[in-house]
DNA sequence: TGGTTCTTGGTAATCGTTTACCTAACATTG
DNA sequence: CAATGTTAGGTAAACGATTACCAAGAACCA
């Protein structure tokens, strides 16, 4: 009969017959404070009994559980939900478990699920997107490991991040839209008071004034980015009928636009390029014009910055390539 | 200075001049085993140093914690990340903290994970569509409330299920076509061993049946569902080229499918009909007739559904409505 | 042989919280 | 006034795991 009601390490203890200090140093792989007869003993029983370490007791003792707290913008977008599962899958193969949490963009839940996570004792804290708000600077000062994902710290640019190089895919973007003499350019965002659209913004500009040509930005208010893309693509067309690109800044802004521009029924359309390049594009957005950030490998980049930080090594981005998909 | 290295509730308690167990008193809203101006000044101690009592503690004393672990089969899946979005808020309502993990539906991940949560004292578990396994098994006896969404427990049929009525989503859909005169309808799935397709299958058969026809169902091998939508379609329109609807019985399969629609450069082409409705199909899909899942009401009722576990009602399912969007 | 070191394992404190039980002091009642 | 509540709060034992420290025996060496 495995397990039921009492498998704690003490069951262990009485089952192999030792002390629960033996049962615990050789669940945790101490190896050399034992007898090889008593280990295998002590682990016939942890089988028997199909034992598991409870995490609450762990974490009690050693004032840190294995939890890794996710804190993600909005699970809604598809481009987060994979970074977040790209996310899980790393943390899990390093022993880690995840807890994800959607703060919906408001730094009021952000708080509330930062004060969680310390209530949780988590090992570590991710945040994809984050807002500014008075429970980050508290975080940033917990001593608790803290890394960033897409968007930079907003109170600290030299905080431990991991994403593509914005300003560089601006570049890229620009670059490869002069290539194919794309030369009137819009550019649709939303908010930019945050790093990532910042540095899009930048590289962007910076790519076309070297071709001498300025871009046109356009933003409207809306309920969503798909909203937001959509408005500002139409206050594009009538403020520069001419253009022949529209970059959004993301891809769900691109979405947007998209509507925006069939609408139009005009007889040439402008080309669309975006940011984010989520996985789901190749077969739902065959229009669309990409920098494809490779999601899968963010996971692994998140573990490694991670791994800097209790290792005491300085802070610094962990770049992950993006690539360019050309339709 | 508020907080920092000693916020324990011992640390209240000497703030405040009482014992512990007159501070967990408070804290807990048992505020008849006070004095007002006791409770005043333990309030102003947890106040000022900022004190939020620690979960492991309480979970290791309460054996069991207010984690929740959700498992859901595929974070990538649009429709999964919105269900999770809304599980998330509806919990975190409840003062339940979400631990979310992606089984890739696969047993063994999904094992794992189910370990896991009985190790943190996870206090429910919410299945997103579960596959068979031999821990599923386990969990299923072990006492801890269980719900199943979209996709009922593979191993009990009666468990409690929250969800839309696949069945009657079938016939809907079918009378939809017929409405329209869509009378050669092709029907393309995945795998059907589970109840939401077979019934969605079941549905559709039978209400089509009502007007004499017979439906011709075509799957593939793939790597992922764009893919088994895109083969399958395609297999679709050698077998039955004059098909004038292909019912997908997920989003991403229809996906696939409008992709081999596309590359056909047919005269005519069939209508898309799918299940799911992700919140993104109006911009990115607009060419695709849905069966919406309206995932904002699926929270709510994971929420109902332990709580009716907790007070011991029968288990039952808890549909929510779906509707049409036809395009 | 007496001392040292290694091996193997046990003892018990500790982490933070909850809660059953105890105990004064005071209030009420007959 | 004695008996009986009631109120307000404290004491201490859990919960499950880890780990610093202790100790007995064996092995080794001079």
């Amino acid at each position: 009969m495995p397990a039921s009601k009492e498998t704690s390490i003490r069951a262990v203890a009485r089952a192999a017959d030792v002390s629960v200090a033996t049962v615990s140093r050789i669940v945790n792989g101490i190896r050399d404070r034992a007898a090889p007869e008593t280990i295998a003993r002590v682990e016939a029983a942890i089988k028997a009994l199909d034992y598991r370490p409870q995490s609450v007791g762990r974490a009690l003792r050693q004032r840190e559980s294995r939890i890794v707290g996710v804190l993600v913008a909005n699970l809604s977008n598809p481009a987060m939900a994979a970074i977040a599962a790209s996310i899980e899958v790393a943390l899990r193969t390093s022993g880690y478990v995840m807890a994800l949490c959607d703060t919906h963009e408001d730094p009021e839940i952000q708080d509330e699920y930062l004060r969680e996570m310390e209530a949780q004792l988590a090992s570590a804290i991710v945040m994809v997107v984050a807002v500014h708000s008075p429970g980050l600077d508290l975080a940033r000062k917990s001593g608790r490991p803290l890394v960033f994902v897409s968007r930079r710290d907003p109170g600290d640019p030299a905080a431990p991040f991991v994403g593509i190089n914005d300003e560089e895919a601006g570049h890229a973007v620009a670059a490869c839209c002069l290539e194919r003499g794309w030369r009137q350019p819009s550019v649709l965002h939303a908010s930019i008071q945050y790093s990532a659209g910042a540095l899009r913004l930048k590289g962007l500009r910076d790519g076309f004034a070297r071709a001498g040509i300025e871009i046109a930005t356009f933003t409207a208010d809306g309920r969503h980015h798909m909203e937001i893309g959509y408005l500002a693509a139409r206050k594009a067309f009538s403020a520069f009928p001419g253009t022949d690109v529209m970059i959004a800044l993301s891809d769900l802004l691109a979405y947007g636009a998209y509507r925006a521009v069939n609408e139009r029924h005009a007889p040439t359309t402008p080309a669309l390029f975006s940011f984010d390049g989520n996985p789901l594009n190749d077969w739902i957005g065959p229009w669309l014009n990409s920098v494809r950030v490779p999601h899968e490998k963010l996971g692994p980049q998140v573990v490694e910055a991670l791994e800097g930080i209790v290792t005491g090594q300085p802070p610094r981005a962990y770049f992950v390539p993006f690539e360019l998909t050309r339709r």
